[in-house]
RNA sequence: GGAGGGUUAGCCUAACUGGUAAGGCAGCGGACUUGAAAUCCGCCGUCCCUUAACGGACUUGGGGGUUCGAGUCCCUCACCCUCCGCCA
């Protein structure tokens, strides 16, 4: 969410951006519902002071032992009239907070115009794409051959797109989240959270999640409590309502969690085995940061999650998304591809975002800077997602017998083991 | 699920049979000081008006009600603690 003022004094700098991303935002209605209430606002509060004065002299008059009748008769009214201003005040600022809602945060400076995928430029790629001297196979031929998860059971528990692992192949996921929390808590600093997996509605308007996703994610009815889709929900949720400790600043959480999406209407392309599933399991890291050092926090942070794709020697490339690419909450937001030889793509395993104060002015994430609260600027960025690292995995280290050589840095997880099949 | 107790500012703690939130600690700014401590003064949640100053409204877990006036009374929801029941 934006601050209403700037919204209110920036409306064409708001409008533009929220174009760039092509949202609709009603800018007009905005002002209009703003004006208003900015006039009701003064109003009543004119009448609330009239009434404090003469409650005061009231309460002084009684106290004297003297009668109040009149006083109180002719306050009565006053009472009425409050209680219809607070109404429409009430009403006007329900609406208000719907369009605040609505509208986008505004991208930084250095995030390129552009309309969607196409247009995200490639800022670096890392490692060679593999060659082989036969037919690489994808995921789920190799899956098969080598036991490691069986969809077609997953589907029975759950329905499709639940996979399910087993035998080595849940124990290389298993691996695959020591490893990654193993990392950024010992050499990158990050302070290891184990949260719920469900989250209640503040937290998802909070990160941004609500309004406008809920049909995207699951619900429990009988208790309103949904899914998470990502760590960052609870981890960011954390210091909800806070005031932080400015010397405190930067912390650094890093949270395992499985990821349930519902991707509605996404069916067809881009579904198949673990290329887009309702459940996934991805190690988050999440920053709060004094605003100042934000924008290098963002590169530390991109930094560390292409470190795990370093040390698993896969082949991958950093994009960095456009305006019409960048998600609702997000200033600016890098994507991180790792190349799949077997699909013979790039798949998304992580999206590195600065929200700047976006999420803290929504969630009420405030530090104590000097004398003056101010609000923190928030991060997130995955490190990594599992499920299409997993494929990467797979079809980068297969052999023409359909083994998988295990890299280096997965065999303490895997006593020891250089290979698999 | 049942019974009782609780939630006041970053933290800790007050407020009569309803009378308009008192203190303390921490932090920030200033005075004093060679410097520091101590001491004193101011600030230290949000919003509106305003160039600014001044001013005003709101804020006692959330929402509603009664009242001229609610931390206080009533209803409701959330969370925490204790006990009982159930349970991995």
């Amino acid at each position: 969410m934006l601050d209403q003022g700037f919204v209110r004094e920036n409306i064409e700098l708001v409008e533009k951006g929220a174009r760039g991303r092509g949202e609709k935002v009603d800018l007009q209605l905005f002002l209009e519902l703003d004006q208003r209430w900015r006039e009701l606002l003064a109003q009543r509060d004119s009448l609330k002071h009239q009434r404090n004065v003469a409650s005061q002299s009231i309460g002084q008059l009684v106290k004297e032992g003297q009668r109040a009748e009149e006083e109180i008769a002719r306050m009565k009214g006053l009472g009425q009239r409050i209680k219809g201003l607070d109404e429409e005040v009430k009403t006007l600022e329900n609406r208000l907070r719907g369009v605040m809602l609505s509208i986008p945060n505004l991208p930084h400076s250095s995030v390129p115009v552009g309309r969607g995928d196409e247009e995200n430029p490639v800022v670096r790629t890392w490692g060679e794409k593999p060659g082989f001297d036969f037919p690489p196979r994808d995921h789920l031929q190799l899956g098969g051959l080598l036991g490691l998860f069986d969809f077609g059971r997953g589907s029975k528990l759950a329905g499709s797109g639940f996979p399910l692992y087993k035998g080595l192949g849940a124990r290389l996921e298993r691996a695959l989240v020591n490893f990654m929390l193993d990392l950024h808590t010992q050499k990158h600093g990050y302070l290891e959270i184990s949260p719920p997996f469900l989250a209640n509605r503040s937290c998802m308007e909070g990160t941004g999640q609500l309004p406008k996703l809920e049909e995207d994610m699951y619900l429990c009815e009988h208790d309103d409590l949904f899914l998470i889709p990502t760590a960052e929900v609870p981890v960011t949720n954390l210091h909800r309502e806070e005031i932080l400790d400015g010397d405190d600043l930067p912390l650094k959480y890093v949270a395992y969690t499985p990821c349930f999406r519902r991707e509605a209407g996404s069916y067809g392309k881009g579904t198949r085995g673990f290329l887009r599933v309702h459940q996934f399991d991805k190690v988050e890291l999440v920053k709060f940061v004094r605003p100042e050092g934000s924008y290098q926090e963002l590169e530390d942070l991109l930094g560390e999650a292409e470190e795990v794709l370093r040390l698993l020697g896969l082949s991958y490339r950093v994009r960095l998304l456009c305006t019409g690419d960048l998600s609702f909450a997000a200033a600016k937001c890098y994507d991180i591809d790792v190349w799949a030889p077997g699909e013979g793509k790039y798949l998304e395993v992580s999206s590195c975002s600065n929200y700047e104060d976006f999420q803290a002015r929504r969630a009420g994430i405030r530090f104590r800077d000097g004398g003056k609260v101010r609000f923190v600027h928030t991060l997130n960025g995955s490190g990594v997602a599992t499920a299409r690292l997993l494929v990467a995995l797979l079809e980068t280290y297969q052999t023409r017998e359909a083994e998988l050589i295990v890299p280096p840095v997965l065999r303490p997880y895997l006593d020891g083991r250089e290979k698999i099949g």
